[in-house]
RNA sequence: GCGCCCUUAGCUCAGUUGGAUAGAGCAUCGGUUUUCUAAACCGAGGGUCAGAGGUUCGAAUCCUCUAGGGCGCGCCA
């Protein structure tokens, strides 16, 4: 449940009714009418933009059209205490005294469901990290991997059905040259060959540890022909590869649900029927592409191919279905995954993606549109880059020596609650900074301690008075009063529900640690003030100081424990 | 050259499908603890929302142009 959605369909309602009866004349558009939380230095729990909206249609102004409204609010809304006007056009409504004992009630009695919006239950897919399986994955990828399943777990929070799934690029030449480096190095180890200087191989340290189990394993005896071992050694490798990124995953708490092979797509000849059906639609031909703009370069070939005509839907040119060799393109492969993914029937397709695959949003959206014939809508998010600082310094790394920083690493050095906390800190279009010592630091600089540390100093209250936070509180005979400070930190609770609606259809989950950061400072301020005025204290002499803060501290931990679940970070109850 | 993203306080960033006096943190300066957890709190200063037009009762938010930064632009995945 929203209050203030709850409150803006009522009052639409009204609205309608009185203009029936000729009392209003309303505008075409009405969603521009809401109902939200006014701001901080108001004491109103609710304000409406109706006078400001209706002035036009009325031909009045904003303040006539509020005494209007604000008879017939208070007439039909029995609730209602008192509704004020203010300027431009506002309607500010204060509730009666028992307002925040039957929301609080509510709020306790929802729990762990407290803020979620069920209003669509639908079946989506969403596809997120999917790096190619030849190493670790690193920094780049472990933005996409959290934010996918911060995305999942907020879908999955609202109601919704969630397929969490990683896509195996399993096949092409990068896999052929990341196969032949662990053969180069397995050769550096049993025959003392040097390992070549060749821009194509991959030169990373771990290579040589997945030589070293592939030896280990045995299933290879001997290694003196690389054509005649190669699917062995490749199969081997992959899985290996594979084991490693689902361990670095694990570590930063991310499980899919499915792994799909582009291998097994090629195998069972799903790209062939795939683009046979595309060309039958008519989206595919043989032609020519122009030379590609920007740099030039020398080894560009004019030639026949095949194509998807992508520019019917907004790409920029046609792209290439296969390579000069007759192989299939990355792109071919994956509209093939896609249609795999379309007769599986999800209602929403979402991929996650690198900054560097930008370009490739166009067409593969093209390719969705044509094989659903435009009814299934893919999302694609971009996630930008990670600055990785030091001290403030930006961090060196050398692609060349294949000695980039790895999700591993970062969790291994902050934990993975800090990493979680701090990559969803930020707008996912947005380049994040990553500050190895701020995110170490327990203080208030590092956001996801402050944010626990409130969730512990709520369960130190319980503690201390013996009792259970996770039991009922029965204060349904209790008449609760709250002064300003704690009407604040109240009013911020009503605005969780709303928080979470905003971020889960704009899939933007870091308003949620935005948000989370936003109420425990009401929070720590109110307990500080404790320490100047005994009044403001939860305990004095071992008791409860008052019955209605405990209806408080209980909601409040339950918006605490909900955003962050949905974060993925940890709450413990003492730190 | 083209496409996408970004530009808000000295720094790092929020900002609710257009709404009330644009908000946090850091940094700077000044204060707070016989403690329910100081891993904290309070106060002060700090703004041409990159710039210019436009749309309207109202624009950081929408549109157009300009400037600056990032990423991408071969049959690489």
């Amino acid at each position: 449940m929203n209050l203030f959605l709850d409150y803006q369909v009522k009052i639409l309602l009204l609205l309608k009714k009185l203009e029936k009866k000729n009392i209003i004349n309303l505008p075409s558009n009405l969603r521009s009418i809401v109902v939200e939380l006014p701001p901080k230095d108001q004491d109103a729990i609710m304000s409406c933009n109706a006078a400001m909206i209706l002035a036009k249609a009325n031909q009045k102004a904003p303040s006539e059209i509020a005494e209007i409204l604000k008879k017939h609010f208070l007439n039909n809304f029995n609730e209602f205490e008192k509704v004020d006007f203010a300027k431009p056009g506002f309607l500010n409504i204060f509730f009666r005294n028992d307002f925040w004992k039957i929301h609080l009630r509510d709020i306790i009695k929802q729990g762990p469901a407290y803020g979620a919006n069920k209003i669509s239950k639908k079946k989506y897919n969403i596809e997120f990290v999917s790096a190619n399986p030849t190493g670790p994955l690193h920094v780049g990828h472990c933005r996409g991997a959290i934010i996918g399943d911060a995305i999942s777990n907020l879908l999955k929070f609202n109601g919704n059905v969630i397929t969490k799934e990683y896509y195996v690029n399993d096949y092409g030449s990068q896999i052929k040259n990341f196969v032949f480096s662990v053969y180069c190095r397995i050769l550096e180890i049993t025959e003392n060959k040097t390992f070549p200087n060749n821009l194509n191989l991959y030169p990373g340290i771990y290579i040589v540890g997945i030589a070293k189990k592939i030896l280990k394993n045995k299933t290879i005896k001997n290694f003196s022909n690389y054509e005649r071992i190669y699917n062995k050694l490749a199969k081997e490798s992959l899985g290996i590869a594979v084991e490693i990124i689902k361990n670095d995953l694990s570590a930063l708490g991310v499980k899919h649900d499915n792994f799909v092979y582009e291998s097994k797509l090629i195998k069972n000849a799903l790209v062939q029927k795939t683009i046979n059906k595309l060309e039958k639609q008519n989206f595919v031909y043989r032609g020519k592409l122009l030379a590609p703009k920007g740099e030039l370069t020398n080894d560009w070939k004019d030639r026949q191919q095949l194509l998807f005509k992508s520019t019917d839907f907004t790409d920029d040119i046609d792209r290439p279905l296969t390579k000069a060799d007759q192989s299939w393109t990355y792109f071919a492969s994956d509209i093939a995954y896609h249609a795999n993914k379309i007769d599986r029937k999800f209602n929403v397709l979402i991929n996650i993606l690198g900054a560097d695959h930008t370009g490739y949003i166009k067409r593969i959206s093209a390719a969705v549109s044509a094989l659903s014939n435009n009814k299934i809508n893919l999302i694609c998010k971009v996630t930008q880059l990670v600055k990785l600082l030091r001290k403030g310094e930006p961090f060196k790394m050398s692609k060349r020596k294949g000695d980039y920083i790895t999700a591993k690493d970062l969790v291994d050095e902050v934990g993975k609650d800090s990493v979680r906390f701090i990559m969803l800190n930020r707008s996912n279009e947005a380049e994040l900074d990553f500050d190895f010592d701020k995110v170490t630091e327990k203080s208030k600089e590092n956001p996801v301690f402050y944010v626990q540390y409130a969730y512990a100093r709520i369960n130190s209250i319980f503690r201390s008075l013996h009792l259970d936070i996770e039991k009922k509180i029965n204060f349904n005979k209790e008449h609760l009063t709250f002064n300003k400070y704690e009407i604040e930190i109240l009013k911020k609770v009503l605005e969780w529900p709303k928080c979470v609606t905003i971020s889960s259809t704009k899939l933007e989950p870091h308003r949620i640690p935005v948000y989370l950061y936003d109420l425990v400072t009401l929070f720590h301020a109110y307990w500080n003030m404790g320490k100047i005025n005994e009044e403001y204290r939860f305990i004095i002499n071992n008791k409860i100081n008052n019955k209605s803060r405990l209806a408080l501290l209980k909601a409040l931990s339950i918006v605490i424990k909900n955003g962050m679940s949905i974060l993925g970070v940890s709450t413990p109850k003492r730190m």
